[in-house]
DNA sequence: TATTAATAGTTTAACGTTAAACATAGGTGT
DNA sequence: ACACCTATGTTTAACGTTAAACTATTAATA
């Protein structure tokens, strides 16, 4: 048994907290900016999945790939689907084990993913203009620890 | 007319990019493991607002809470419509503007967003054993800058 | 071998969000 | 006064996500 939370323990947690309200604003506006420059209809998780094959390479079952980009298997299933149909990648039976599929970029795909990073990129353009390149390198240890932290924490 | 980009202006982007994917996966699970933590089938929008209300007091019109929390008019109404409805928050027309409606915080919503926060607790307290408090209060005010410039790109 | 548990992928219903259209009210300028 | 523009709040359709149930297949265990 814990004892009850201290104070300092309570002024922890609001710091902790006051972060991650600073982090979640800037998602959602990250994220909406995104899907509204993404080209041709393309939706953000959508562009997730080519982005994630196309920086990863190889065969991925949809299960594994619902795991790293942190969505559930019915999301992949509808996501793999769409990008199947529009010839962004390519899906099959792994003879190894009947239960999985196997997806792979297809040179649509990649050629759509590397438009899409294109079309994107004004989103985020005006921030080296109002902040030091060195800002977000020196940021970027700590939210790697802290979304690695998360990740594990998920059991 | 500008330059074409530069390939210091490319790494640029892409420093910025690595943070832009960090905070959105540290945001996806963190709200994911929030949503799981409230109790009563409360909503991460419900208690965002609740938490919005107790935080800053006062009344609010809806469209003043949908630009702070960066959500749609359309999605204020139906968080607020249910708040109303769970008496969390009290609902009544602006004297001054008959446009408007005013939003404040019940005792019930109060104690509910209190017991919320109870509960939602255990979701970080894993990161203060793995941080220093004094890392996320350096992290703070890059991450309000980088709030506050994308919130003002938004047009 | 037979039984049980675990995993992969799909499907369904419920729900929240968004974008757009709408009705209403306030502000501005001629 | 008038016309025009902006702002508030609501509603609707379309869409993506989730949780849960379901089928099929593989792995583990007795």
């Amino acid at each position: 048994m814990t004892d009850t939370p201290s104070r300092a323990d309570t002024n922890a947690i609001y710091s902790v907290y006051s972060v991650m309200s600073e982090i979640g604003i800037i998602a959602q506006l990250s994220n909406a900016a995104l899907e509204r420059a993404l080209p041709d209809g393309l939706r953000l998780s959508h562009f997730t999945v080519l982005h994630h094959l196309c920086r990863l390479g190889g065969a991925w079952t949809p299960a594994r790939m619902a795991r790293a980009i942190q969505v559930t298997k019915g999301a992949m299933t509808n996501t793999v689907q769409r990008l199947e149909a529009r010839g962004f990648v390519a899906v099959e039976a792994d003879p190894a084990d009947a239960r999985r599929k196997l997806v792979t970029l297809t040179q649509a795909g990649q050629t759509m993913r590397d438009r899409a990073l294109i079309e994107a990129e004004p989103v985020f353009a005006h921030l080296t203009e109002e902040f030091e390149l060195s800002e977000f390198a020196e940021a970027h240890p700590f939210l790697a620890r802290l979304r690695a932290s998360m990740d594990k924490a998920r059991d």
